[in-house]
RNA sequence: GCCGGCGUAGCUCAGCAGGCAGAGCAGCGGUUUCGUAAACCGCAGGCCGGAGGUUCGAUUCCUCCCGCCGGCUCCA
């Protein structure tokens, strides 16, 4: 007998009845069934022992099962509506599901209001949802019937003799399962956008028609994720930047994927820079500075132009010689250490440039600042020796946490790429190199008390790496620090140290980037604070606003004043609007600090104080607005 | 590259059964001297993305091109 746990909490001992049987005697619906630790349709009979556990709809391990039973009510919605569509496929995804088609014709974005109508009725009709299980003979007879090309490339993928199929009324679909017992638990469900994808996503391959679209359990939840997608809509950096005069990118005159920093976007990026200059220099880092453009004798060297080629873009004849556009620093910082014959005693050696780099990418993957073709990646360069890669990779990860805690990110996910231990050859580098390297990762990370993934396979062939995910305001994740050893690099280009036994050894390399690149980096930051900067990033800090003309000597003097205390600030003098216009004209350029200046303040010395939260502070002297603004700037925090 | 959508004033958008191209904001000129998210009046602003076709006539219909946006395995 098993064990079955019902919704209530109440058990019972039970075998060959459904659990849906149990459910449904006491008025009672679920979404699943969870059978060691596996999903399991309800319709399932109970097995002879084990632990039977209910899966209410609400519960999150039920949305995959619920997103993909809604991918089928749509197919089945679509099967009606459009007669000669063929399937493909139909999976849940991380916030929702879809579903790939062929259409006869184009479907427009209209199409999708009547296709969600369609859905509704099967979800009404409450159609029950049942496994049926055919051999592979009937199920290629099926699908050969229906003339579903698609469906009959994925039974020749599958290698069992039973195939398992879900049917729900008129209509029937190849699927792993598990499903809802029936339709009309699909209650709360939206389509949200049509996109064309590749069979198999594969470029060769025919472009089918994808509809995506979400599901949750109850009501508030799908409304609150419609929220969040307007508010991520309402923060996309490619409306906020022109909107706040941050950067532009001129696709018909400059080029596409090449970003013009505007002066409020430079005044932020100086900032940046500034910050992560001071910390690295703090850090034992020495920058340096390194040309666009390089020999081809040196990308042969480092291999660039037999394994990155497609990467980089067409040489420039200068004097009869190559010339390329640098993909990546690496080679030049290198070069550098080799200047000079390094001692054991040198190490470890760290440089580190904002490098801009210049790196070809197939125009439909461009987007805005998050994937460009001109970037500044904050790069470094550590070179040291066996005994010291631990400390150097600790240091890194304390860098990155100090640096990226500073732009509010606190929360990380790291991946550890290694090896594939089944092809150790695809590797350059011998295993005691790549052992000792994993090993220091490991260990750093666990000195750190970070949690990470270990991905087999995942790492490049000249080493071993961390990447690191931070997660925006709206826990959206982004990879921006990677720190990866290279093999490959040091030998090729021939690197030494003189150790103590006055030979000549092999360095460690590390290349790492925190940020990532300036430009990617800028974009999330826009989006995760929605463009409204804490006061020590912000562009404009404050703005001195004079309730009449009279008051514009008072107010330039206030705004001089700020300025001359290091503080950034405008008077907004320029036109006579009244108060109120340049209040939301502040508000809408999301200035941190409005000092308000009318005849009352000019008389005493004193300023009006309003944030940009609307919290009107009244009269300040302005020493202590001054004073303010220095401690929230120093602070490097979100409160004003 | 491919599929779908979209290209009209600096920006946001309307218009189009085929008949001289419209609004708001921004800009410029004036009036108003104003107290915490838009004072008022006026002026100027356009190869309706480009090329070709149909037509007496095209911003509108058709074809091609260019550009932008969403997407292109999280596998039945």
């Amino acid at each position: 007998m098993a064990k079955v746990i019902l919704p209530e909490g109440s058990v019972v001992e039970a075998s060959g009845r459904s659990l849906l049987a149990f459910l449904e005697e006491r008025g009672l619906t679920a979404a699943a069934a969870l059978v060691d630790g596996q999903l399991r349709d309800l319709r399932d009979p109970l097995p002879e022992s084990g632990e039977v556990r209910t899966v209410a709809l609400a519960d999150p391990a039920a949305l995959e099962v619920l997103r993909h039973t809604a991918s089928h009510i749509l197919a089945q919605a679509v099967r009606r509506l459009y007669p000669g569509v063929k399937l493909a496929i139909g999976p849940a995804i991380a916030d929702g599901f879809y579903y790939d088609f062929r259409f006869p014709e184009p479907l427009g974005r209209e199409a999708l209001a009547a296709i969600e109508a369609e859905m509704a009725k099967i979800v009404e009709a409450d159609l029950p949802i049942e496994r049926v299980w055919l051999s592979r003979a009937e199920a290629e007879a099926l699908y050969r019937d229906l003339d579903e090309c698609y469906k009959l490339e994925l039974l020749a993928d599958i290698p069992d003799e039973r195939i398992s199929f879900y049917r729900q009324g008129e209509f029937i679909d190849l699927c792993r399962g598990p499903h809802l017992p029936s339709t009309g638990l699909v209650r709360h469900v939206r389509l949200l956008d049509l996109a064309g994808a590749y069979w198999r996503g594969d470029a060769s391959r025919d472009m089918l028609t994808r509809i995506y679209g979400t599901a949750f359990a109850d009501a508030k939840a799908l409304e609150e994720h419609l929220r969040w997608r307007e508010e991520a809509r309402q923060r996309d950096h490619r409306a906020l930047g022109p909107d706040l005069d941050l950067f532009s990118i001129q696709n018909e005159t400059i080029g596409a994927g090449l970003v013009l920093w505007h002066p409020k976007g430079a005044r932020i990026r100086h900032v940046i820079e500034t910050f992560w200059k001071d910390e690295h220099y703090k850090a034992g880092y020495q920058l340096v500075y390194t040309p666009h453009i390089g020999r081809a004798r040196l990308w042969r060297e480092s291999g660039h132009l037999d394994f990155y080629r497609e990467g980089m873009y067409a040489p420039m004849d200068i004097e009869g010689q190559e010339f390329y556009l640098k993909p990546m620093n690496c080679p030049f910082h290198i070069a550098i250490y080799k200047t000079r014959t390094r001692s054991y005693r040198d190490l470890p050696i760290r440089y580190a440039e904002m490098g801009t780099v210049y790196r070809f990418e197939r125009s439909g993957v461009l987007h805005g600042l998050l994937r460009v073709r001109g970037f500044t990646q904050d790069d470094a360069h550590i070179i040291c020796r066996p005994d010291q890669i631990e400390d150097e990779v600790e240091g890194c990860l304390d860098l990155t946490m100090h640096i990226l805690g500073a732009f509010g990110f606190h929360d990380y996910k790291v991946a550890l790429s290694v090896r594939d231990p089944a092809h150790k050859e695809r590797y350059i580098g011998g295993d005691a190199m790549w052992e000792a390297a994993e090993n220091s990762l490991v260990r750093a990370l666990e000195r750190k008390g970070l949690p990470y993934t270990r991905m087999e396979g995942e790492a490049v062939f000249y080493g071993p790496k961390i990447d690191m995910h931070i997660l925006d305001s709206l826990h959206r994740s982004w990879q921006l620090t990677t720190i990866q050893f290279d093999f490959n690099l040091p030998e090729r280009f021939d690197m030494t140290y003189i150790g103590d036994d006055g030979q000549a050894h092999r360095p460690y390399m590390v290349h790492r980037a925190l940020l990532g690149s300036l430009e990617r980096f800028f974009g999330i930051l826009i989006e995760h604070y929605g463009g409204a900067f804490p006061a020590w990033l912000a562009p404009v800090q404050a703005v001195v606003l004079p309730v009449t003309e009279g008051e514009i000597p008072y107010a330039e003097g206030v705004a001089e004043e700020l300025r001359q205390a290091g503080i950034r600030a405008e008077a907004w003098t320029r036109e006579r609007k009244t108060l109120r216009w340049l209040i939301r004209e502040a508000q809408l350029q999301k200035i941190p600090y409005m000092l308000v200046c009318g005849a009352r303040e000019a008389a005493q010395g004193v300023v009006a104080l309003r944030l940009r939260t609307g919290e009107d502070l009244g009269p300040q002297p302005v020493a202590a607005v001054m004073e303010r603004i220095r401690n929230a700037t120093a602070a490097r925090g979100t409160e004003l």
